[in-house]
DNA sequence: TGTTTTTTTTAAACACTGTTTTATAGCGTC
DNA sequence: GACGCTATAAAACAGTGTTTAAAAAAAACA
């Protein structure tokens, strides 16, 4: 009805995005409701929905904290690592191999901890929406360039096409390994474990990624057609 | 109102199902409602409820045939494969990972042809529902036996649980590579091509797979503990 | 100070959703 | 023909996100 004054527009931003956050770390994302985190905030729907633009934009903004959270995580790894000078062989490719694993260790720790904002923010579509606004693609595209980072310090010489294409496959692995190890998702195991996984497969690309030189791309698998089902 | 003896009972399954292939042909899932396909064939929410259970055994029923679908199209892709005989090098090893690679584009191939449904089969969890059904599992498990044989297959000495933990990297692998290439998820590549992405993944793993024997695991990364964010 | 304007908030209405209940129309059986 | 059984759906229900309209408090202005 009338106008409360307890909270500043940005509080009630913070209180409701902490509402949200506070939930997925109990209930999964479909359980979840614009209605169920009005009553939780103590305001009406309509509110938030003044806030945020609507339910979806408020997933929106969740996601983009998660997003924001992972990276920080995994840039300050990365520079731990960085900064922490390998003495038996002080090479930067050594350091940047390093420097991936744990990227992909944070990652899956990352997944581990926090399942279901995890899977939200990797998952989430809004419902009319085709594509997703430029300021959370930039998101997504800052992840990929922690990968494109540390595979251009390996040492190896590549094509930038060929760098963008394995930062991509670099982190593809990771993700699908984490989907995997995560559980959350319809799949999921147990036998193994993420750590041995990323390892297996970190293990293998880097190998051939960095004895694979630009211009010898014999050891490729020839270009093929396109499978027609 | 009254019995109308239009279909049987398995006239009717099929005729919801085939309703909700044709819906996911067009529109993602998320614009999908029980009472839409309700209207699409003519009968009432209850009818679907009465047949399936629920609206998410419906959903599930589906997944089941999208499941089924593509495990059709890869064993016989790799059927194909290990009975075209490689002249050139006729050795089983190769046809293994002719096998893989193949296997690799049939996923992205179906993931491109049918991004709704296979992204639904994947990523849809049920709203009460934590684990997934039996008969479901063993639709993915089943899956999963694919990579492992043809990995079984590379001539390579494994033990059972490293050549467990391979085919779920190798399936985690292609599975990431095809929601970055298939899109439909938050994360899109559009640079660079699936096939590219598909084959710089399987080359890397393939080649260190191959090389690594089982006891000399020295190549492999120690363990070391789990990140504590 | 009193009045107007602006802003914040919500209650209520709306159009949906999946599900349950209840009633009924048709079929097979005696 | 009367009986039960079964398939079907209409209606009710509890929930969803969103829009509209109204009201009250704060701010601006006189």
């Amino acid at each position: 009805m009338a106008r409360r004054n307890d909270h500043s527009k940005d509080e009630l931003r913070q209180l409701t995005l902490k509402a949200v956050r506070d939930f997925l770390a109990i209930y999964p994302p479909q359980d979840m409701s614009l209605r169920k985190i009005a009553k939780l905030i103590g305001y009406s729907p309509a509110t938030i929905i003044n806030n945020f633009g609507s339910y979806g934009d408020l997933l929106l903004a969740v996601n983009a904290e998660t997003l924001d959270e992972l990276h920080a995580l995994s840039a300050s790894a990365i520079r731990d690592e960085s900064h922490a000078l390998d003495k038996s062989q002080a090479l930067g490719q050594n350091q940047a191999q390093m420097a991936l694993r744990k990227l992909a260790r944070v990652y899956l720790a990352y997944a581990r901890k926090y399942p279901y904002r995890w899977h939200l923010a990797f998952e989430h579509r809004i419902a009319g929406q085709t594509t997703l606004p430029a300021w959370q693609k930039n998101r997504i595209d800052r992840l990929f360039a922690l990968f494109t980072e540390q595979l251009s310090r390996t040492g190896t010489r590549k094509s930038l096409q060929e760098l963008h294409i394995a930062s991509r496959v670099a982190w593809a692995g990771v993700h699908g390994i984490c989907l995997l190890a995560a559980g959350g998702g319809v799949v999921q195991e147990n036998n193994a474990t993420g750590e041995q996984m990323l390892d297996m497969f970190l293990t293998g690309f880097l190998q051939t990624y960095t004895q694979t030189t630009q211009t010898a791309q014999s050891t490729m698998t020839p270009v093929r057609t396109t499978i027609q089902l």
